[in-house]
DNA sequence: ACTGAAAGTCGCGGCAC
DNA sequence: GTGCCGCGACTTTCAGT
């Protein structure tokens, strides 16, 4: 699909605030109400705009500790890669997954209540068979954050 | 805040898809449709949700080439790390950034449209007075993904 | 205090131009 | 692409638990 200026503009806006209403991404954009919600159902149809979701706070649902994990798994087959990404995606304390080449596999971000749940965590993933080695990083502060924090 | 179950089972459907209607989280939530955009109101007000957003997809808008860097910064002074941060929140391949403990000080994930737009980022950002080692990863897979994708 | 139902208001999504 | 209009969705009110 090809962008102009509006669009671009138009993302923008709906990334910083989905909820902007027709009136007032006109008047970021340039454009008349109309028109941009028009074009932004036709981004949403071309998969430009993968999907509108809400950011939950870690720390209100009592997530107060975030880790990134740099993960390094035995071997090179297959099935080993796709166990570990079901893993992966069925764990609620993983926010973030990033498949990577170079020195590790995987970056991981991750967040739980405290170090408990968090080792409760790392017994499940990280001694599995197939794991080389792997690094943990407490976050100190989240200068620009990720957004997907499975609850529960 | 408090949170009860319905607040959660909420939490969960919005983060999936912020735009589902006060119907639509009835039949999810157990609850009236009234009763569900209430309780959303509120958890908005609260911070519970920290915003709402459009996951805007990298490739559609040109950002094809996707990594993962691991930085450190020369010496311990709070005002490297603050320059860092504020050319960080400024730069728009940055999509996220993570200050850490451990053996290094940040972690970031980028997305560039190629080689040539990384080189220009890196030379930017990577090499800095204050800047004592940095690792970079190409992703190859988004298992799980960030969200925020400033665009230009 | 919080729910659920109904009234009131606002914003969206066609149609004409 | 803009402006109008009907309709659906959200918000507020109100009574009930």
């Amino acid at each position: 699909m090809e962008l102009d200026d509006f669009d671009r503009r138009l993302l923008d806006a709906l990334q910083q605030d989905s909820r902007r209403t027709g009136e007032q991404l006109a008047a970021l954009v340039g454009l008349s109400p109309a028109a941009c919600l028009r074009r932004a159902q036709k981004l949403r149809e071309a998969g430009v705009i993968e999907r509108e979701i809400a950011v939950v706070s870690p720390k209100a649902i009592g997530r107060r500790l975030m880790m990134v994990l740099t993960v390094t798994l035995e071997g090179e087959q297959q099935h080993v890669f796709e166990d570990f990404e079901r893993q992966v995606r069925r764990a609620p304390e993983v926010t973030a997954c990033y498949h990577v080449t170079g020195a590790t596999d995987y970056v991981l971000v991750i967040a739980t209540a405290d170090m408990e749940e968090y080792q409760d965590f790392a017994k499940r993933l990280m001694f599995g068979k197939h794991m080389k080695r792997f690094e943990a990083m407490v976050v100190i502060d989240r200068v620009k954050f990720d957004t997907t924090q499975p609850i529960d």
